[in-house]
DNA sequence: CGGAATCTTGATTACCTTCAAACAGGGTGG
DNA sequence: CCACCCTGTTTGAAGGTAATCAAGATTCCG
């Protein structure tokens, strides 16, 4: 839903993996920078998907709400990630900053007319559609696991943010338990062995020191 | 790994939903013919991905086998859907023939080389990805379901197929329980009690009228 | 008809959820 | 500066759902 850009400086920043603000590689389009709150929504689900974004700095979940009112968290995004890029007019999800985050956004519909007559702009379309659809099904593989199979498996991809062998992380517990499809009690009681194992330690409850990451990598399975 | 064709006639044959042969409307391709029969490989995890498939009568799952042994299953493909296309050089899944299959091969890089000229093509292409990306996020919807919205979902799917009210189910209660996420005794149980409460009903294992589809919509939740 | 594979049913167990309460950290106002 | 509150997290006890283990029943095919 837009909401307004209130620039907040975030607590903590993640290492940018990608150098360049260029979506897809095509320096030439227009971007708008933008930046959101913590907790605001970036679209919603149904919505005319506008814009396809890229994170610069922050956290982003893209969730699913059932009708029950349980929430399905299908991705985290962070600095950058391009997020929000759909075949269809509509977003099929929606999108909140986790943390305060700073993103720049380029309109779909420009977008699509450069990929209709750029075959490279249309293959990097296809590849991170391609991508997302691979991080989807190790997603859905995840999700017949045990608890500890699940909980060690987010910690080891969480691990590639490691800096000095500790991470802050921007989503809370509930965060984590509505991406492994477990309650929020079970991803603590799984933290809290995992500490007790020495796998991991807890400096705060948001920052994380890895201690012994193959044990995790063993428990991923 | 392409095993020898070997014709048989299916015991059932689906009604084909696309008359076309041609793979993403690129009617000049040259496409290949093939029968593969049940329980035949189409191709392997981690092969090179040479040729895309079109289902023209049976069923095919798409599956990866776990390091502990267990099978997850992606999806299943009927007549006129398109399978084993990748953005990557190989496979990430196996397929197999889940009964007699009949199938039409195009060369992977013959269908890139097109898409590099012919933006309709891409378009079919990323088009084509953004379904199966969809497609697994429902998939990972369901498996934070119980067993009943689990079973009662994928009949619900099964049911798009029905023929005077009944299908044949090409797919074992394995199958079906490797695609839910659950084992062989749960989806078997859950059956039963559908039957009990006169949702479906089953003339032998494999042939299920649908009863009270609407009941299982609500269980689908 | 006989044998093997598939499917169903039963009993028990294990894991995760649910319900409940305590604990920790951060911010605000007196 | 401390008391208080609010939110997020942890811990505990009990219960439920699906897995496991085991045995039958049914179907499929040679």
């Amino acid at each position: 839903m837009h909401m307004p850009a209130t620039v907040r400086t975030p607590s903590y920043q993640y290492p940018q993996t990608a150098g360049s603000p260029a979506i897809f590689g095509a320096t030439e389009l227009p971007s708008v920078p933008m930046s959101f709150a913590k907790d605001a929504e970036i679209y919603g689900e149904n919505e005319p998907a506008e814009y396809v974004y890229k994170v610069l700095s922050g956290a982003v979940r893209v969730s699913k709400v059932l009708q029950d009112g349980r929430r399905q968290i299908e991705a985290f995004y962070f600095a950058g990630d391009v997020f929000g890029m759909e075949f269809s007019p509509d977003h099929l999800s929606s999108a909140e900053a986790i943390s305060p985050v700073s993103i720049i956004m380029v309109k779909r519909s420009t977008l699509l007319q450069h990929a209709e007559r750029d075959a490279q702009i249309a293959k990097q379309l296809w590849q991170h559609t391609a991508q997302e659809l691979e991080h989807a099904r190790r997603h859905a593989m995840l999700l017949v696991k045990t608890a500890q199979e699940r909980v060690a498996s987010f910690l080891v991809g969480i691990s590639a943010r490691l800096v000095n062998g500790s991470v802050e992380l921007p989503m809370s517990r509930q965060d984590i338990a509505d991406y492994l499809g477990l309650t929020i009690e079970t991803v603590s009681r799984t933290l809290t062995l995992f500490q007790k194992t020495s796998a991991i330690e807890f400096a705060t409850s948001r920052r994380m020191i890895v201690r012994n990451k193959q044990a995790l990598i063993n428990l991923d399975s």
